[in-house]
DNA sequence: ATCGAACCGGTACAGATGTACCTCTGTTTG
DNA sequence: CAAACAGAGGTACATCTGTACCGGTTCGAT
């Protein structure tokens, strides 16, 4: 059956979805998908070029293609990752600005969204922090880290002032902190609980005692 | 027969004056003291044999002598950098327990300490949580950390009960969480502010509203 | 002294990894 | 139509990695 002829026409009828296989730029977002995908599952150092090839389903030699290097695969991936989140953020500020919802819970809603127990959003919880410690020890993605907090801070500064906080940037803060702490540790211990009433408690101290 | 009792990787060490290359199982500890520094300055990745050897000034052969794998390795770098932390922590409770600090301050300092702005201590923090992110993928590293975070919440919630919380744990908690994300974001941004201001606002609004 | 276990350390090896070619395609342009 | 060109993809290679192997050394108990 090996046809080892000159001429292979091509038959990979791999055709499962109406996407047999990205071509042109539509690569890169593919393979930066795969970036994340490994990134959550298994970890940062986990991301190897024939890894994210195989995971994309694309010949190894499109990761370089598209990537000068491994440190820059990583890069675009966090900034693809901080981006949509970004956008989720701003746009759920957005409508909490014409909502009648109490603020408070608009606050918790910001940040607590993620905790709904599925699984698959762990994997992205320790995908986040895992590129973010990353970005302790490099300074290109510091940027983007700091760019991701700004709009975090922005966001929640606002909401908290119209729940009648009187110093809306700290309490943002320590409640950002506290969000992201509380989410390693459950991380850290394998547990997985609602952080929604906690965070309520913290906000609603913030707010009374400013 | 002698029972030359099994000897496990835990023999007696031989206190003599101090060689230039650590002998017995003074090795054991140089390892760990190396696979620390390497997470530390680079990161849990860079943690190979190779390199942990060349750090402890050892011989490749000594890493797979007293550590069956590079996974027993880093389990017990995160055992002992949690073992002397929570040391450190204990004799600070014993040290507050019978002080008449206000019970605010010292819950602060408690948490707090870390940041007094040296640079070796930033590196000593980035390992601290590339090993706690660590522990949630790899369940052997879990119990430590679960033990860990039962320590602060044990001193934590004892010195906020002085302080007049009525719910100590949960404060402990917030307070723990909202200390690590700060601490997180901190590292990420690349800053390097002393939190405990924060800190203790946050703990004076917690007592406050319980 | 001797004997065996614990310890030391050089080296080997198979596999993974980053990255550099190099050759093919299909499309666009002269 | 031919040349140019961006994309696609196979493969090679030097290096690094985890770990096994094995002969040498130290030392306490006999």
């Amino acid at each position: 059956m090996a046809t080892t002829a000159a001429r292979k026409p091509k038959p990979q009828p791999k055709l499962k979805t109406e996407s047999p296989r990205p071509r042109g730029a539509a690569r890169r977002e593919a393979l930066l998908e795969a970036v994340l995908k490994i990134v959550a599952e298994v970890g940062p150092d986990a991301v190897t070029h024939r890894r994210v090839a195989e995971v994309a389903e694309l010949p190894l030699a499109s990761t370089t293609y598209w990537f000068d290097s491994k440190e820059h695969l990583l890069t675009a991936a966090l900034e693809l990752a901080a981006e949509r989140d970004t956008a989720r953020l701003l746009q759920y500020g957005a409508e909490m600005e014409h909502s009648d919802i109490d603020p408070i819970d608009a606050v918790v809603g910001a940040i607590g969204e993620c905790d709904d127990g599925s699984q698959p959003n762990r994997g992205s919880l320790i995908a986040t922090f895992a590129l973010l410690l990353e970005a302790a020890r490099r300074p290109a993605l510091r940027q983007i880290a700091q760019r991701w907090t700004e709009a975090y801070m922005l966001i929640l500064s606002r909401l908290l002032e119209r729940a009648g906080s009187a110093t809306p940037r700290e309490d943002a803060e320590l409640l950002i902190g506290a969000t992201d702490g509380l989410l390693l540790e459950q991380l850290a211990a394998g547990r997985n609980e609602n952080l929604n009433p906690r965070l309520r408690r913290l906000a609603a101290a913030l707010v009374a005692g400013s």
